[in-house]
DNA sequence: GTTGCTGCAAAAAGTTTGCAGGACG
DNA sequence: CGTCCTGCAAACTTTTTGCAGCAAC
């Protein structure tokens, strides 16, 4: 039914490929290099496609726009930088989520983004004032 | 220099008057019967001059549009059900989220959000399958 | 009496949809 | 070769902005 085609494959590459979760500008942009008359509405498509599929997931910060990344990557959270505003991974996962909640609750999954400053840009603080 | 006007008093009223968070179309609507010729630009803007001044703050549940709640309930975080779509507050807040990140990254805030069924539709699901 | 705020309408920004032609199987 | 998918443009949805009049201080 779903059809293997050369849009889907390069948006899928190119999160494949990507350090961080992209918007779908981002993904427009890079997959038309693979792809030149590439449009918007396809890479939507695509991105729902692929969602379906459970190829791909979106990563929803607050207040910023919707990013995708690979499903490769197995369970895991953000780290949204506030200076630089990108994106990194967290690979840890505390194991108590769940009771969280009152015991009425029936906690099926969790989501967590921590906030404050990437390596990058701590470090570039740092230097500017100490040294 | 900001003005305390009927529409944003209106508005915060609204909101500590919520039960959960709400959306801006759900503000209009019962913010208007309070002020009449209320318009969205002006819950918009009431909405960004409260949140600038921490009145309220924004929860944003992927998936879903932004909805906003007062300020005065403190540091929680949000149950949303995947089956009748509310959200919830979580008053618990585990301590040790920030070693969740690598060293290098400075953690200054976080958000939590717990997905699964309410006690109400958890309720309703168990009535009809159990007994 | 100033000046910021409001309501309305138009504009932006982001995402979806309709349609004719092209690519996949 | 049929039909799903694509590209383009138009439609939608949500949020922002411009402007004349009004209300807060």
């Amino acid at each position: 039914m779903e059809r293997v085609t050369q849009q889907k494959l390069a948006i899928a590459a190119v999160l494949e490929a990507a350090e961080s979760p992209l918007t779908p500008p981002e993904i427009l942009t890079r997959a038309a290099k693979l792809v030149p008359r590439l449009g918007v509405a396809t890479v939507y498509r695509a991105l729902r496609s692929l969602r379906k599929d459970k190829k791909i997931v979106v990563v929803e910060i607050p207040g910023e726009p919707p990013r995708y990344e690979t499903a490769t990557r197995g369970h895991h959270h953000h780290f949204f930088c506030n200076d630089c505003r990108k994106v990194f991974e967290v690979p840890e996962c505390p194991a108590k989520l769940a009771e969280l909640a009152p015991p009425e609750f029936q906690v099926q999954d969790h989501e967590i983004i921590l906030y404050g400053k990437c390596p990058d840009c701590r470090t570039r603080r740092n230097v500017s004032a100490a040294d």
